[in-house]
DNA sequence: ATAGGGTTAG
């Protein structure tokens, strides 16, 4: 404990001054007491020059002087290296300064001991100095308890408890009130675990400890993500006689939150309504928050609605969620007229609103809305912060402009706004997705120089690039380089794994890498059973898919559209539509949401049979069930009638399919362009061949190979060579069926 | 309380 403070004077005793030079102290009295005496002193080098550790004491503690004086002869001291007070000079002020009760001004004179290292010293050395001249055991407490508070708001904290060690070997009464401040201090510096061993020091020297400091642990548990400790904690307060209330509940809800437990938040409010607490705002908020991170939006708004029901008033807070909730799902109006209501109703909007609404319709493409709100926040001066910056950055690279997305990075990093790690990852995968490994890989690299943390997100973004492009290698050491680096493997990063094993083929390895994962107490989810189901029905093992997918069902796993719909793609490729329709029904009868995938499953596999009434009769019940259709469902009517020769219906499908706001892309493209050259229009392929480019739709391999066949055939070879060279240029590998093209070029 | 990553169909 002594090596805490190193000591480097030798103090004498404060209150029996044998000083040989009372007259250098009498005489600074004299002059102090004069009026701006302090400013003659300043100047008077003489009275300075024969002044000592024992002068100062005596001038400090001279009851003649006011301590308005003495407060301005120690800071003139401290100002003045040459004559820097030694803690007895210190200790003397305070005393002074206790019987008169100014408490601030102690606490200023304690923090000057406390940031100097010449003057720190273990308390029980303060304590004996001060007690030499005085019993007053109560000034020696309020000492104490003073030290312990500026040794916390220092963030001396092994400090801060050897004073509470001192207090309670002393046998002072230690008040809860004095160790919260510590208790918070750690918590909000994360040293959780110092928080909890400081807290059980306190119930062992029999601080009367009330549910206010077991909260304050409890929170920095939730918040920690171990809210089962939390809830362990709070029980065996119980059986202390300590009774949780409403903050602690709300906290332990909100611990549940953290860690996605929404179902455990929902059974926690129940019991604090069986013990007799009213859930208040916070608690339904923060069930709601949850609902929402597990995208089950409709649930969210029950739950706020039943607590505007109850007559809980909204805030800033449950209005943002609503709004978010509208924005979520679509539903912008809705969200705009919340906006208005809590307008009018008082509640200003602030930051998290705006950008909420900005997100919202960004998703829907409404540019219109978003300069509105820009307009408005510069009104009502709120300055838009990365959050927004992200929102809109992650706009370009999902419509895949990744030029606009990295010159608005720029602007904002000019206008001072710091780039995070959410923003990196935005643009990772941006580029990722564009298939610009290189760029990614750079900016991974630029995340480690400029100081910017690299997540887990930011990892598994680029591992599932790296997958994508089939650099497995690349991937795999990524996936070690977290480990070493700290960063946690998390349920995405074993799902794009196993994805990509399943697409490999390597089942085997799918199958290690989800024993792996369990082991390290990473639970799959749907997502991760939706990889494997997928995985078997591709590699011909449809019973094990089928397993999978029982065991599922009995466990009470909640299946979703994509479990069904990989199930009855496996059906529909192998010609088993009895049983896709079963299955079909059966998503119905349980309540899953019927999809656009599920119609094109079962529109692709009755065309393929050449059943045309089906095909009719499964959009009927489509546009009846209000499930759109999409790009999709039209390239594959498109591609039927293109097969069949009736052009004119594909092109007039291609037309309905603008108007209902899907643009074709390069399937449709190439389904059309394919079905005109086997008509030998050649022209007509060239023009919509033009045109998918200026619409910057990369043609593939097989559409140009069509194209620079039909031209050949026709004998156009020169405009076919410029096409093999564009191809090239586009970094598409030739295939065989154009290898002439080298041969006619020699 | 707002932003970022993984699974299905042509």
């Amino acid at each position: 404990m002594q090596m805490l403070f190193p000591c480097r004077q030798t103090i004498s005793r404060i209150h029996t001054p044998s000083n040989p030079r009372e007259d250098t102290a009498s005489k600074i009295v004299q002059v102090l007491r004069k009026n701006s005496g302090i400013d003659i002193l300043k100047h008077s080098p003489l009275i300075l020059s024969t002044l000592n550790s024992h002068a100062v004491q005596l001038v400090l503690s001279n009851s003649r002087l006011p301590l308005r004086s003495c407060l301005l002869f120690f800071n003139f001291l401290r100002e003045n290296p040459a004559h820097k007070p030694d803690l007895v000079a210190h200790l003397t002020l305070i005393r002074r300064l206790y019987d008169e009760r100014k408490f601030t001004d102690i606490q200023f004179v304690l923090n000057c001991i406390a940031n100097d290292v010449d003057l720190r010293t273990p308390v029980s050395k303060i304590v004996s100095l001060v007690e030499g001249g005085t019993d007053d055991s109560i000034f020696v407490q309020k000492l104490c308890d003073m030290l312990f508070r500026v040794y916390t708001d220092n963030g001396m904290f092994e400090e801060a408890v050897v004073v509470f060690d001192y207090m309670e070997i002393s046998g002072f009464k230690i008040l809860e009130r004095i160790c919260i401040v510590l208790l918070l201090a750690l918590k909000r510096c994360n040293r959780i675990d110092m928080c909890f061993s400081f807290f059980r020091r306190m119930v062992g020297a029999n601080v009367e400890v009330t549910i206010y400091s077991t909260t304050i642990v409890i929170d920095g548990f939730c918040r920690r993500g171990e809210v089962e400790r939390a809830k362990d904690l709070m029980e065996k307060m119980v059986t202390k006689g300590i009774e949780p209330d409403v903050f602690t509940y709300n906290m332990l809800i909100n611990g549940f939150y953290i860690k996605g437990m929404v179902e455990e938040a929902i059974k926690m409010k129940a019991i604090m309504e069986h013990k007799g607490f009213e859930p208040d705002v916070v608690t339904y908020s923060t069930i709601a928050c949850g609902l929402c991170k597990l995208k089950r939006y409709e649930e969210a708004k029950m739950w706020l609605f039943t607590m505007i029901g109850k007559g809980l008033t909204h805030n800033l807070v449950t209005f943002n969620i609503l709004i978010n909730i509208y924005s979520k799902i679509g539903n912008l109006d809705e969200a705009n007229r919340l906006f208005e209501e809590m307008k009018k109703g008082g509640v200003r909007p602030d930051i998290v609103t705006y950008n909420t609404l900005i997100d919202g319709y960004l998703k829907k493409g409404n540019l219109q809305e978003i300069m509105w709100l820009f307009e408005e926040m510069e009104k009502g001066r709120v300055r838009p912060d990365i959050v927004v910056y992200n929102i809109l950055i992650n706009g370009y690279c999902k419509k895949e402009n990744l030029e606009e997305a990295k010159r608005l990075f720029e602007k904002m990093e000019k206008g001072g706004v710091r780039a995070n790690t959410v923003t990196y990852n935005i643009l990772i995968d941006g580029y990722c997705k564009k298939d610009n490994l290189d760029e990614a890989k750079w900016l991974f690299e630029v995340m480690e120089k400029s100081g910017v943390r690299r997540n887990t997100v930011t990892y598994n973004t680029l591992i599932d690039g790296y997958c994508k492009k089939d650099n497995l290698e690349e991937a795999k050491q990524l996936f070690e380089e977290m480990e070493e680096g700290g960063v946690r493997h998390d349920i995405f990063t074993y799902s794009i794994l196993i994805d990509v094993y399943c697409k490999k083929n390597k089942l085997e390895e799918a199958k290690l890498l989800f024993e792996e994962m369990e082991e390290s107490a990473v639970r799959p989810n749907i997502v991760t059973y939706n990889t494997l189901i997928d995985g078997y029905c591709k590699n011909a093992k449809l019973e094990e898919a089928e397993r999978l997918f029982g065991e599922m069902e009995k466990g009470g796993a909640r299946l979703d559209t994509i479990t069904y719909n990989t199930l009855i793609d496996a059906y529909c490729k192998e010609e088993k539509m009895e049983q896709a329709y079963k299955l079909r029904n059966r998503m119905e009868a349980r309540g899953v949401r019927v999809d656009t995938v599920t119609y094109n499953l079962l529109i692709d596999a009755s065309c393929k049979k050449g059943d045309f009434k089906e095909v009719e009769r499964l959009f009927e019940e489509m546009e009846k069930k209000d499930v759109r259709g999409d790009k999709v469902t039209y390239t594959i009517l498109i591609d039927k009638y293109c097969k069949k020769g009736n052009l004119t219906k594909a092109h007039k499908l291609r037309g309905v399919m603008e108007v209902m706001g899907s643009m074709p892309d390069l399937y449709t493209y190439a389904s059309l362009i394919h079905g005109e050259l086997s008509f030998g229009k050649l022209d007509e392929a060239l023009k919509l061949f033009s045109e998918m480019k200026q619409r910057g739709i990369i043609p593939n391999d097989f559409t140009y190979t069509t194209i620079i066949l039909g031209l050949s055939k026709q004998g156009r070879l020169d405009e076919a060579l410029r096409l093999y060279d564009e191809m090239i240029e586009a970094g598409i590998t030739p295939n065989d069926r154009v290898a002439f093209i080298q041969r006619l070029r020699s």
